[in-house]
RNA sequence: CGGGGCGUAGCGCAGCCUGGUAGCGCAUCUGUUUUGGGAACAGAGGGUCGCAGGUUCGAAUCCUGCCGCCCCGACCA
């Protein structure tokens, strides 16, 4: 909750000329972002409440899955990477640093070495497999060019987690649970996110998928059949340990490739009307790649037959990208729709006439009402214009906005206006905290 | 990294070609009148013109070098 002459809501009116893309100028006028070098953003509160929610979301939903979080540093001493050889194979993108000693060190781009390093160090029997293990940090890639705001950013927070089993059949298992995982974080944001075969490098197999929101503005091209816009999400209830093999079937069974692994031929052969062509933001991305790592690092397990090297996967979610993905999924002319279980805060409380002594009363009382049932408020009272509270309402886009004026408080109605649908109603002063705090819950509940 | 463009007040821009006291709109501050969907009027404040060097009596403007940022391509959570 809070009052929106006490948070720091830099709004622009006119468009930055840097931004190209709805979700960056949204983020920049709406006051979330703000650029402090090519590709790299300082959060500004707004969007810092966004950011911690869609991170939340990915949590819940990791936790859900069996993994268990853990926190690695962002910077990282290149002896590791010398071990895995990808020091030299990395290029120009790692991001390299020297200590006052001399020493190298790196900001970390992705963390397989060092997780693999703790593994080795923690694990010797096959007793303790499978484990995974998870963490959200700041990555840092010295992207060629950076690009759409935080859509490429060079920096960027990224939830990644990591699967290590004994072998291959159970680093499968590890994989669908992160498919299902990732199906379910992606859908309670609302966003549709769709698993598509990707590149799996030297390992070959089945066992990469990116998973790629559909926007205009996203970055690459995609092909999938029409069936997958309407699959229904593994509920809350979904059994991880269970067989997840019927669910990976069900959702990989139908064409869905980026450009880079299209195959014409196969997605000719749908029929026309089932085909779709479209761009899409990549929000995901799941490997498995075996003991790519554990062998060179020397990750192993004993068992009853001797020693073997680890299974592993990696699995990493766009923390800070699904923001801008978000937007450019839920926005109009006016601004950002966020839909609930992002929303920087759950309702607008506009005052439209502070300093009236009605309003004033009815306002408190009704941000005070809210609050105590748990909902978000940003309470405007501020004493500018009715037309600025609104435009600034409809920018920040919270889901709710609720307006106390003279005219309502006559018959004792509080005007509730919903930013998706943009319909108003007039709902009594004395009800409008249950009724809206039920919305709320309600609309939560859908996870 | 190749190609293109930009850097002048918090934001958006003009001025540069043709050198001569730094401009406009929005925002901000003060006052008055207003107040139910981005108010009106009056006044005010705010600038190392990206940085450095050069040419010149004089440089935002011309020349050289550097830095930063954006866009298009090749590459990627």
């Amino acid at each position: 909750p809070m009052r929106l002459s006490r948070f720091h809501l830099p709004l622009l009116k006119e468009t930055p000329g840097d931004a190209q893309i709805a979700s960056h100028r949204l983020m920049l006028r709406g006051g979330m972002i703000r650029q402090q070098a090519a590709g790299i953003y300082a959060w500004l509160p707004l969007g810092h409440r966004v950011l911690k929610k869609i991170e939340q979301i990915v949590r819940e939903e990791q936790n859900r899955a069996g993994a268990v979080e853990m926190l690695m540093p962002t910077i990282q001493p290149a002896t590791l990477w010398h071990e895995s050889g990808r020091y030299d194979a990395y290029g120009p993108e790692m991001l390299r640093i020297t200590d006052r000693h001399d020493r190298e060190m790196l900001y970390g781009p992705t963390n397989e070495e060092m997780i693999t390093a703790i593994i080795r160090s923690g694990i010797k029997s096959y007793k303790a497999l499978p484990q995974m293990l998870y963490h959200i940090q700041w990555k840092f890639r010295d992207e060629v060019r950076p690009r759409f705001g935080v859509m490429r950013g060079r920096e960027f927070l990224m939830k990644d987690t990591y699967s290590f089993d004994v072998d291959a059949a159970g680093a499968r298992k590890s994989y669908l649970k992160m498919f299902a995982a990732y199906l379910r974080t992606f859908g309670r944001m609302g966003l549709k996110a769709i698993p598509m075969r990707a590149d799996t490098g030297p390992i070959g197999g089945d066992l990469s998928h990116e998973f790629i929101v559909l926007a205009e503005t996203g970055e690459s091209e995609v092909f999938v059949h029409k069936d997958l816009m309407d699959m229904s999400l593994p509920p809350a209830d979904l059994d991880f340990d269970g067989d997840l093999e019927p669910l990976f079937e069900q959702w990989t069974s139908k064409y869905a490739a980026t450009d880079e692994m299209h195959t014409p031929e196969e997605f000719e052969a749908i029929p026309e009307g089932e085909r779709m062509n479209a761009r899409g933001i990549e929000v995901g991305h799941i490997f498995y790649f075996g003991t790519k790592y554990s062998e060179p690092m020397n990750a192993y397990v004993e068992g009853p037959d001797g020693k073997s090297f680890i299974e592993m996967g990696s699995y990493g979610v766009g923390v800070s990208r699904l923001m801008g993905a978000l937007i450019a999924a839920y926005h109009d002319e006016e601004g950002c729709k966020w839909p609930m279980a992002v929303a920087p805060f759950h309702v607008g409380l506009v005052n439209i006439k502070s300093g009236d002594a009605d309003c004033d009363t009815a306002s408190e009382r009704l941000y005070a009402a809210l609050e105590a049932q748990g909902v978000e408020v940003l309470y405007d009272e501020t004493g500018d214009r009715a037309g600025e509270k609104f435009a600034r309402m409809d920018l920040i886009g919270l889901p709710y906005i609720l307006t106390i004026g003279p005219r309502g408080l006559k018959d004792g109605q509080v005007e509730v206006k919903s930013r998706a649908t943009g319909e108003k109603e007039n709902i009594p002063l004395d009800s409008v905290a249950d009724v809206i705090a039920a919305r709320v819950k309600d609309a939560l509940a859908i996870s």
